[in-house]
DNA sequence: GCGCCGAAGTGGTCGGGCCAGATTGGTAGG
DNA sequence: CCTACCAATCTGGCCCGACCACTTCGGCGC
């Protein structure tokens, strides 16, 4: 059991018990009986959880799980979803809605600064994603490959690292969605138009490009909500 | 001294003793003795910095500042900078890279969504901001105030979180831009006529007036850095 | 019924202790 | 001299019990 298997134990056990948003949990040495660790290891998970903004300890009154506050870091995200189980259909929505600016972002300045590294980089993803295409195998890491390469043509620190938290955020989700060997084809193409319009700087083409590979994604998202 | 403020210690000692990414620190006992705390309370810091990227914990050799990989966490970067001092002007511009696209899809939602609530409350914000600023005050809350109520009324909660974390990370930045009277009350216009816009659901006119309210701080921070 | 006081419960902190694994240095054997 | 081995030492991981300041609440005396 490492440190942050103490933190996962402590998520599951919120989850489990129903606790809702406001509600106290039981005091640390009561949690820390039923997760049959010291209190002290409770208490460096309650640490992180409180650093996150997922709990929030008042002293000489108890541990409470924080209200979705919307002050709240975008970090606390991943954890968020990971307790309230699967996220609503606007929060998906809400996210591709962000995810869209700051693809075509990251496309334009992509274009703009590429150099011969980068295109290579992408171009070997490409290769990859292709033959595990052809082996049937779920192609959702080469998607957040090439993506998260792109990104990373475009030379832009922040937009990577914001990018990268995205790809994690809704990994499972793509998961998914690439598990559908046509929708898996279908992305594989615009993943080499994309690179196409890179490689003359068609910025315009480009932007176009992944706006129409994420309304797919989008459409697919919200049917998927009408049907269950 | 609450649980957060041992981490703060902890991210003192950091800086303080030049400690560089990939060095070993102190041993969590010498670190405990430094600090005049318990090892368990470092502990708890050790395992908030952590989870957040910063440290890296390895049984039975030590505990490791992290290198600044791009990989790492969105949030990671407000630690990051309170670490290595001031950000440099590529992070400046990087972030303003990223946040130009975010505005702008904010204020496009915002005028969508937008209802009697958000007008109102967006109204009383600049109400203050104009009495803050004809009392001399500093109105770089206002401005966050300002434009954190835009982003809400964009109704989009990832939107509006990962705004947020933007604001808290340039706020230090942003309160010496308004130090300047003359940038603050040009600000303060631009924040009436995006409310305006706003509020006839002019999306167009909008995201103009956004755009060039964000070129002329980025105008700033480039001459900041060349006057540096 | 009112007011007071103490017991119980809370998180915050501390120091000591034990464990497993890695490192190290010295020693005994080749 | 070199090698192989073993024990001391150091690391983080984890646990235990204790004390503190503070809040809350219930019962007791007035």
């Amino acid at each position: 059991m490492s440190g942050l298997s103490n933190t996962q134990a402590l998520l599951s056990f919120i989850r489990e018990k129903r606790i809702e948003p406001g509600d106290r949990l039981p005091s640390e040495r009561m949690l820390a009986g039923k997760l049959s660790v010291s209190r002290n290891s409770l208490r460096e998970a309650v640490a992180v959880l409180s650093n996150l903004r997922v709990l929030d300890v008042r002293p000489n009154s108890g541990v409470y799980l924080r209200h979705v506050a919307n002050e709240s870091s975008f970090e606390q995200m991943v954890l968020q979803s990971s307790l309230g189980g699967a996220p609503s259909s606007q929060e998906i929505l809400d996210t591709m809605e962000v995810r869209i600016p700051l693809e075509t972002q990251a496309l334009r300045l992509a274009c703009e600064r590429r150099d011969e590294t980068d295109l290579d980089a992408i171009k070997l993803i490409l290769i990859d994603e292709r033959a595990a295409l052809s082996r049937g195998e779920n192609t959702v890491q080469f998607d957040q490959a090439f993506h998260l390469r792109v990104v990373a043509a475009a030379h832009n620190s922040v937009l990577l690292r914001l990018l990268n938290s995205f790809y994690q955020l809704t990994l499972v989700r793509r998961e998914r969605f690439f598990a559908n060997p046509d929708r898996a084809r279908e992305s594989a193409r615009d993943h080499r138009r994309i690179l196409k319009a890179i490689e003359r700087q068609d910025a315009d083409e480009a932007t176009r490009l992944v706006t129409i590979h994420m309304q797919r994604a989008r459409l697919y998202w919200s049917l998927i909500n009408i049907a269950s």
